[in-house]
DNA sequence: AATGAATGAGACTTCATTCAT
DNA sequence: CATGAATGAAGTCTCATTCAT
């Protein structure tokens, strides 16, 4: 797994070879294939494992008694902290994703709109009790945040001059303001 | 190239077979090298098209005497329109970026930085002027805000409620309130 | 044609491309297909060239009434001399004779053994009259000797320490004194 | 391999394609590529086989003690009568060696430069001690002698009146008479 | 006489996957 | 559990040659 994550994350999935990730792992084809049994098996667990930890961790976040804008900021700063935590991963996530056969697409697809749900529901919630401005369609200001996350890993260097803490801060921090009325 | 980009959008480049792009546009395999030496050079050709359009409008946009806020408005506006004018040649440009020869992928790498250094620039010149809040370091927002732009081809659809424009405006609103101070 | 020579002799017939031939003499693909119907007319004509004269000058020593030993050191040094003086389309002809279509090929074995057969009935001469040994076969002499001579274009060097001149009179006193009873 | 060689032999390397010998190996073109990497390794093979035998029964020669006169005809007839044994390799080995790769067409030659050089020495050392003729020069020699064996495969039938012992024998007087003072 | 776009067959090679051992 | 040889389909690209202009 953690070869096919490095591999795929460098090269793209598309163009890493199976026997590449089994002699990165040290195993044979014949043997991931024991324990894979496809190529894309691979992919999907990457998306698998992904996904539950950020659902989790957001549905903690939305269903405690914080103020909405804490809400807000807490979830921000958790995505971009284990986006940042978990680079490949997020690289392959997001850069694979129309690799994925239809079933496992749709799948994926759904967790997201999930978790994208949720997360307008807190900003209409916001609108409707003043928090927020509602000029912007909630949904729109979802995907405009989120689009920036998935970037992350384009640009992002843990040898750079930025803390993940401190990306993950002022990500939330622009997303608050631009939401503020 | 038509039938190129159409095809890369909906299955990637590594799995768009060039057959099929002949087929597509009618032609044969070999007609197609005649013009196209490799089956990356289709690719590239994309990225010229799009960078150098966007290039030249939001350098002239920088260079007009317009105030600080509205120069990048209009910036972010027009990125945003040309995206979804173009979009299938967006959704190529940011999903297969990672399978270019290093060569290729360099120099395309290099033109970004360029954009982005100048929209880097005026958000600076705003920070020093006070139009902009100065808390959050300029190269940031400035990926940031791309980075949002650069997801749009994975959720905006033209049947959608949502026009280019409406899109667009809503967009540069977000990146400008986002901003200020 | 020059520009067909060299890139044979560099690179083999078959590893070299029309195209590159066309370009090397600064015409066209179209315009090399005018004058000649097929790539290998290309091959043939070096094969003309090359065998004409050599045949005509072996001959005319044949013929003349020098001694039996002066008229094979001229066989022998003409055959070294304009070998080395037209060294690619020699090269070009030991190496690319596999590759010619069958009724060519037999042409030119045709031509050659009318060659051979010309020397092979020298030294049989010379053998009857006690000029040259017995205990060899004189068939298998020629093929020796010419053996030889086929080899020159794969070591020998302009520019190296032997001279045209020199390698032919070594070459024809070597076949002479193997030949000495 | 064996059909590899037959099929290069007869129609030389560049015409063979390797559908054609993985049929007459009874294998698919797959399992062939399981065992060789790229079709000129088959190429390669040939060279590494034909070269360590001769290379080998060279040496074990030069190093006896046997008169240096026997020592030069037992090399020429061992390379005759091996190279007859393996006609076919022999013909790929001098046909082909141009369209090999740069860098084992490099190993190739230093490894035959080392066969000449070694028989070069034998001839100066018999030079000096007067059993050759000094008037010319070694390596010029033994350029001519090898040169003979190597057309071998060219004229050279199983079925002919020539057994492989007899060429082996006439080609060694042949060398040995033409070297005598 | 010349161009150069176009063809179509075929070349080498790769690779996900299977399966006997 | 694991191996690794083998498969078979497909992929990218090359190239001699033709032909309308």
């Amino acid at each position: 797994m953690r070869a096919a994550i490095t591999l795929f994350a460098r090269k793209g999935f598309d163009a890493t070879p199976v026997r590449e990730i089994a002699d990165a792992a040290g195993v044979t084809t014949g043997a991931l294939y024991h324990y894979f049994a496809t190529k894309e098996d691979l992919l999907v667990e990457v998306y698998r494992q992904m996904q539950g930890g950020q659902r989790l961790r957001m549905e903690a976040i939305a269903d405690s008694d914080l103020p909405l804008r804490e809400k807000l900021h807490a979830i921000i700063s958790d995505v971009v902290e284990s986006t940042i935590a978990d680079l490949d991963e997020a690289v392959v996530f997001f850069q694979s994703f129309h690799l994925l056969s239809p079933r496992v697409r749709e799948m994926v697809r759904g967790e997201r709109r999930g978790y994208h749900d949720r997360v307008k529901a807190l900003i209409e919630e916001g609108q409707r009790e003043g928090t927020f401005r509602s000029d912007v369609p909630a949904t729109l200001a979802v995907s405009y945040h989120f689009g920036a996350v998935h970037r992350l890993g384009l640009w992002y260097h843990p040898d750079g001059p930025l803390s993940a803490e401190e990306v993950a801060r002022h990500f939330a921090d622009l997303t608050l303001s631009s939401l503020t009325p």
